[in-house]
DNA sequence: CATGAATGAGCGTTCATTCAT
DNA sequence: TATGAATGAACGCTCATTCAT
């Protein structure tokens, strides 16, 4: 059997992302984990400190998901492409629950710093992720920010549309 | 002095815009508002009526004050940047708290049908707004996607920088 | 249209006999009596008052029932008999609710007085109602003893067995 | 001390008799158990499950309590009309407070099958006693049913005639 | 005679956290 | 290292009643 640390953090990578940060108590999270409550706060000082943890560990999670989704490809213009549609194949998997970390800097006080930095490093990341793809800054922050509207658009309406019509502009913007 | 409902629904306004919905707590409104919990009652059924009304509030308040940021400009350009330069004043003026809209998308468990057809309204609302003010119809969704990054990635990183890479987008999309 | 008193009266003596006295508020009361707040608390000057309205009113309407359904026995041993036939009748007619008087009795505080009053008022009533009958002050307690059970009972295990091993009881007292 | 969760049945068992379920709150309980909120939350998982241990703890006490009353009586008759002067014991000592199931019946709303089926097995209980004592199911429910109405009779007039009386009917009845 | 606005006190429940062992 | 007992504060909500008009 895993680690009680491993087995709470496995429990917070799933609650967290399908219920939502404030939603999901500190009970539901030890009792689903099989950790005593006391053994919880051996590991995490705090449940901000979780969230950062969660936070880390959705970070590795999806990132081994992109890249994995995307390994086939071997062009670049279909490497971005593939992106988006990783963003479908997500929405499929997860029920169009957005994006973990848009999700919790909604949840979160505007000052706690410690889980803001943990977000803006993943979203960095992914705009390095593009940058490196396509080695052009001005056409990787383009193809960044239609990537975050697609996906809260596709969020907030529980459909991929708007992913689509972004992979059209994209198509355009890339040759 | 105002009536206690309307002394509510400004209440809730600046309390929801600032601190979220979850944690603003119908105390703190009913004592910020100097009202009664059961006054309160009786003109909300529940708190999450008050989210309702909170966000059509908010609709109202908002696209009042994109309107009249932009009534000065009279080309269709213009006024699309313009558009842009309103979210840096409103991130300014409102601390980069970003879109009440989606930080209650966030907030809201998945299935909230009612709060969640607020929400989608007025972002269609939004889209539509592009839309006549460009009359082109992938043209004006490549804007509003922008646009909505432009919100997010504000609120995220605490900085105007990507409206502005926005802004320069968007000025070679429509000469 | 009946006054504004009649239609609270009856109001509660839907509310109150189907629902019970404390799990029936006076928000719902006036709600369905289409009556104002205020004037309630003309006619009533509290929801205890109202209490006792409901029990006379309850009063006169149940022996009007008992009477009206054993008008047709001219004997007075199938007049006592049809009166457990009454408790099935009502059992029926009101999904096994049982007696408002008893339910009030263990709904309101002990030193109630007032609302005691008319409820031992009732059950006087309806020994006496016995009494007349049957002219026999012991065997008409022990009919009005077994009656009683009969209710409470029947109520309990939503279930009229017990009544019908009364009445073979009752039939074997008087013969 | 005792345990937390002993002092809350106690308390319980001592406000739900005296005060009656409705009327009695969570903080009255915790009050005089002398137990944060919290902790009574810990053991049972709302007020509904806590009248349930009451009830079953009722139970218990109250058939120990009326088996020892009886005990000394050796013949069958004798023991039957002691489970009578129980009653007039227990209003003395409990001053006419009646049956904390029949009174709890009464609070409830009919479609609590959870508290119902306790209410329900405890009289069944009853009506076994009486059969056990008298082995004839005729004349046992003859007891019962008057047993039944001799502790609301005695709970309603603040007197134990009506006891008396039943004493005198079943002593007829069984020599 | 009639009203609806407004209230204080209390409801049952859940939260993240700490303590004693 | 590991635990379950215990907590204070706050949650959203409902109650019977009163007041100003």
């Amino acid at each position: 059997m895993t680690s009680p640390k491993q087995r709470i953090i496995e429990t917070a990578l799933r609650l967290f992302s399908t219920q939502g940060y404030n939603t999901t108590g500190i009970n539901q999270i030890i009792s689903e984990a099989n950790v005593a409550k006391a053994s919880f706060y051996q590991y995490f000082k705090s449940k901000e400190d979780l969230c950062v943890e969660f936070l880390n560990a959705r970070h590795t999670y999806w990132f081994n998901a992109l890249n994995s989704f995307t390994a086939s490809e071997t062009r670049v213009n279909s490497k971005v492409i593939a992106s988006f549609d990783f963003l479908i194949f997500m929405n499929k998997k997860e029920d169009f629950r957005g994006c973990s970390f848009l999700n919790t800097l909604s949840e979160i006080p505007m000052d706690n710093q410690k889980i803001l930095a943990v977000i803006q490093n993943h979203k960095s990341d992914l705009r390095s992720y593009f940058l490196e793809l396509l080695n052009n800054q001005e056409l990787s922050d383009h193809v960044y920010l239609l990537f975050e509207s697609s996906i809260i658009e596709s969020q907030m309406f529980r459909s991929n549309e708007l992913i689509e019509v972004s992979k059209r502009l994209i198509t355009n913007l890339i040759q």
